[in-house]
DNA sequence: GAGCACTGC
């Protein structure tokens, strides 16, 4: 292996680090947060932070340009003491407010915690306040310092398109590069260009727009470029600029291959038992691509290190130090996720071993990693736009997620990274950047909000990274046909705009909508299935057997209803029904709590909320198909007919597609025609969440987009 | 008979 020194992105002082009070946050926990500065006052700790010293160069900054961009370290301070300068320096005087914006709801919650302790407040929702989706500690009297995440600000704007009460807009994290993220960054262009100018008109600067834009090293050109208006060569006219903020840094070893691997697992595995078998105490930290992997390296490494003690059991000299094997990833319950950061006692002794995906290089920080090893590669998100289909693909990372990868190594000391390919391939073949999220998603949901938001020409709108043109279209005529958008791409009144509005992809917007009207009646019905199926780790065990009497054999969506209703009926507030049926309790508190939303804003938009069940006119088998052709309203884009060898064709498209072995129609003959609500490709291209329908309900519901079959 | 990176409203 080769080395070479590369100064990491660590500090101290992880008390202030947003990462890691957002995991105490979210686990309830506040014990295991390591905090090296708990003797000094909470002043003290504020005035030790690295970013301290630039106090009055952001503050003098933010006077001359109009969006400073801001590099700086995880832990140097940042999220929390940016918006305390600002609102101590008059920033947030005469009823203004400071704004942070946080790709993340725990990330919002617990800053906004952390920053009114800090300002000796007792409760967060006085001066110190958040905004999440099913939460929010605002008063609007006293909050003047304000954390949210990016969504909900993009859902306030549709409300004040100019953002009048806020004068400075921090948007945190903004090198992630998130869809909502991207989306903010080119509306706030707007409504900085259109306040700042008639700002200057009326000699009012009240009305001026500052934004401070968080970033990594990377990508901050990026940033700059798009946030400066100036034209011309003067620099002097600029708009924007770039603050670099230094941090308090450990150093971190790289260690790259020196020939390249065919195989990255057992490499992974390899390197583990290494580190394990050579290096001092320290935990390690495992990148890998997903859930079976991590499993399957968890298992593997245990017969290994277990072949190992019983090799050396008789020679007392050469004892393996004691291990301590633990997955992580999202998918994960909550108590086995908190177990990565509970203390194993002297570390000297027993080393924790975490093997985890991507989560760990964003969302969860944790203390006392010594060494990480970095397999190269990622799982993402990935759209093609011919087929209209999301799926997940294995690619190899950037050098930006790669960074972000070997900082998490001495948080606490110096540490060690080994990076499982060569340096050539770091310097020559690993993009500066993950692709922006933007440019490999399917548009629909946001180009609805963007027409919301008063954008006419979506295929001209600013984006930071324009996405391919091809998902721009298929969105668009995806609109068309849901009805949201009339024929010159204008949002329908009141359809379209309902749809906009709705917490959902529009595809169950337009199913809701559709369902309260006469000759559906069961939008009862198709809320509850909205939130169902919007809900991830429904059942703890895939297989059926434990519900079996709960199936219903016209489909999935149907059967979730059923699931639904006869939770409901067994007590709402006891887990033992779910228990009993292998259903997780937790995620249907979660399914209550999206459904009274739901209902919420059918409410507000005056959607009857009707249940066909309801009627004692309408048989149930009659009840049946009601929904289902309410679901086809949505959702009949994703049309499929059964063929010979017992896969299934999209219709427009002709993509061959299979059931998914999980689908209630595995369990009796496979319909002729079906409707699916997603796909996910892995050995072959399935549908998941499926029902059985009639083929004219496409003509008679969706004529403009079958016509040309009939 | 397969197996879900991570978020968010």
């Amino acid at each position: 292996m080769t080395t070479n020194n590369q100064a990491n992105s660590n500090n101290t002082t992880t008390l202030f680090d947003k990462d890691s009070s957002s995991s105490s946050s979210s686990f309830g926990n506040e014990n295991f947060i390591y905090n090296s500065n708990q003797k000094l006052t909470i002043q003290q700790q504020r005035i030790s932070l690295p970013i301290y010293q630039n106090r009055k160069h952001i503050l003098y900054l933010l006077e001359k340009y109009s969006t400073l961009v801001i590099i700086g370290n995880t832990g140097c301070g940042k999220s929390t003491q940016i918006p305390q300068y600002l609102f101590e320096s008059g920033w947030a005087d005469g009823f203004r407010t400071v704004l942070c914006t946080q790709p993340r709801r725990v990330a919002a919650i617990s800053l906004a915690e952390r920053v009114a302790q800090e300002l000796g407040e007792q409760q967060v929702g006085k001066t110190v306040g958040y905004s999440v989706r099913f939460d929010e500690k605002i008063s609007d009297i006293e909050t003047r310092i304000k954390y949210m995440t990016d969504g909900m600000l993009i859902r306030e704007m549709m409300l004040d398109p100019l953002l009048l009460k806020y004068s400075v807009i921090m948007i945190d994290e903004a090198h992630e590069r998130s869809l909502q993220t991207d989306i903010l960054m080119g509306l706030l262009k707007k409504v900085q260009k259109k306040r700042n100018s008639s700002g200057e008109n009326n000699n009012n600067n009240n009305d001026t727009l500052k934004l401070i834009v968080s970033s990594a090293t990377l990508n901050a050109q990026d940033f700059f470029n798009f946030f400066n208006y100036n034209q011309t060569n003067d620099k002097s006219k600029d708009t924007s600029t770039i603050l670099s903020i230094e941090g308090r840094t450990y150093p971190v070893d790289i260690h790259y291959l020196e020939e390249p691997t065919s195989n990255y697992i057992q490499q992974t595995l390899q390197t583990i038992i290494d580190i394990h078998l050579t290096q001092p105490p320290g935990d390690i930290l495992v990148f890998l691509t997903g859930q079976e992997e991590i499993e399957r390296m968890i298992q593997t490494l245990d017969d290994k290190f277990e072949l190992q003690r019983q090799q050396q059991q008789d020679n007392k000299n050469k004892q393996m130090m004691k291990y301590l094997l633990l997955p992580m990833y999202s998918g994960l319950s909550i108590n086995k996720q908190i177990k990565v950061f509970e203390s194993v006692g002297d570390s000297k002794k027993i080393r924790k071993i975490i093997i985890a995906t991507n989560i760990a290089e964003t969302s969860i920080t944790i203390d006392g990693v010594v060494y990480v090893v970095d397999c190269g590669f990622v799982k993402i998100k990935s759209y093609d736009s011919i087929s209209g289909l999301e799926s997940l693909v294995i690619v190899p990372t950037s050098k930006s997620s790669a960074n972000q990868r070997s900082g998490r190594a001495g948080r606490n000391r110096a540490g060690k990274c080994y990076r499982l390919y060569t340096e050539s391939t770091y310097d020559t073949l690993l993009p500066d950047q993950t692709i922006p999220e933007i440019q490999r998603s399917n548009l629909t949901t946001t180009i609805l909000q963007l027409k919301a938001l008063g954008i006419d020409n979506i295929l001209n709108f600013d984006f930071i990274s324009q996405p391919p043109s091809g998902s721009l279209i298929r969105g668009l005529e995806v609109l068309y046909g849901l009805g949201a958008l009339d024929d010159n791409g204008r949002l329908t009144n009141p359809t379209g705009m309902i749809m906009a509005e709705f917490p959902t992809d529009p595809t169950f917007s337009k199913m809701i909508v559709q369902s309260s009207s006469t000759g559906f009646n069961c939008s009862e019905e198709c809320i509850t299935i909205t939130a169902m199926l919007n809900i991830q780790g429904l059942f703890t065990n895939q297989n059926h057997k434990s519900r079996k009497h709960l199936l219903v054999k016209e489909g999935d969506h149907i059967t979730l209803l059923n699931i639904f209703n006869s939770f409901i009926s067994n007590n709402p507030n006891s887990s033992h029904w779910c228990h009993q049926h292998q259903i997780n309790y937790k995620a249907m508190q979660r399914v209550l709590q999206v459904r009274k939303q739901l209902l919420a804003y059918a409410n507000k938009y005056s959607i009857k909320v009707i249940s066909c069940f309801d009627d004692p006119n309408i048989s149930p088998k009659n009840c049946s198909s009601l929904v289902r052709k309410a679901i086809v309203s949505g959702f009949f884009t994703n049309a499929a007919q059964l063929q010979p060898d017992g896969s299934y064709q999209t219709i427009r498209e002709k993509h061959k597609l299979w059931l998914h072995p999980t689908s209630v129609l595995c369990l009796s003959n496979s319909p002729q025609w079906v409707i699916f609500n997603e796909v996910t490709i892995t050995t072959k291209e399935y549908m998941k969440d499926v029902i059985s329908i009639e083929p004219n309900w496409l003509y008679e519901i969706a004529p403009h987009y079958y016509k040309f079959k009939k």
